[in-house]
DNA sequence: TTTACATATGAGCACTTGTTCATATGTTTG
DNA sequence: CAAACATATGAACAAGTGCTCATATGTAAA
């Protein structure tokens, strides 16, 4: 006996449609980097560095101050925006700055903009 | 001394860039929003949950067989995914049928996709 | 080199989240 | 009505996450 032993006897599935979902199914590894996508995306600090750098290549000291936030908290966020290939750095001198690697991002927040504004 | 006490001081923070992001930032309501739409899409079940949904409606039971998972988790995720409006549902006698709610949803996945194929 | 500043990073903790298990609700059939 | 089935939901627990604090690294000025 399988996982549905108790739930969901063979004539009530739409075997076919399984069939049809488990065949085009993305493989593992593809669904896995789509959620850490966008599990980037899901927290409020990364949400508003991304837009603060909507408006322009900025220095952790900017966005600290400008989000009102620690430097550290700060720049623990902004590794994750880089690990993911959010944002890209540049140095210069002391400060280094940041800014949005793609329009992938922009397109991205702009249409769940889009879907909460509904 | 405010929280940047022994960081950034004032010859170094690009002020009018500061003040530009935060007169452009939106309200603190949609930028949570937006972080909590996000969210919803950033764990790997639910994301499968939503690609199988591309082929067709289906109901519970058939996605617990296509993901090998147990109904509850499946149905626990499912209210996620309704309250976040990204899927509808719709009962037929003892099955309810689930489907994506609109066009964002296939939108905010494929941009996603792009991103992490590059 | 020493000092000061900007940024990065590791450890620890409070909080959140996804699953399981048990059970409740809703629907159809007998 | 009772029984069977599909789905929903609450509680509990393990695993993950974001912040803080302390400190390390990197760069420029004295």
């Amino acid at each position: 006996m399988g996982i549905h032993a108790e739930c969901c006897d063979e004539q009530c599935i739409h075997k076919n449609l399984v069939d049809k979902v488990l065949a085009e199914q993305p493989d593992e590894d593809a669904l896995y980097d789509l959620a850490e996508l966008f599990k980037v995306f899901g927290d409020s600090t990364r949400v508003r560095i991304l837009i603060a750098l909507f408006e322009a290549e900025l220095c952790v000291c900017d966005i600290s101050e400008a989000l009102g936030m620690t430097q550290s908290a700060v720049s623990h966020q902004l590794q994750i925006l880089r690990t993911s290939k959010l944002v890209k750095s540049r140095r210069e001198g002391k400060q280094v700055y940041y800014s949005l690697a793609d329009d992938h991002v922009v397109t991205i927040m702009a249409q769940g903009l889009d879907h909460i504004l509904e």
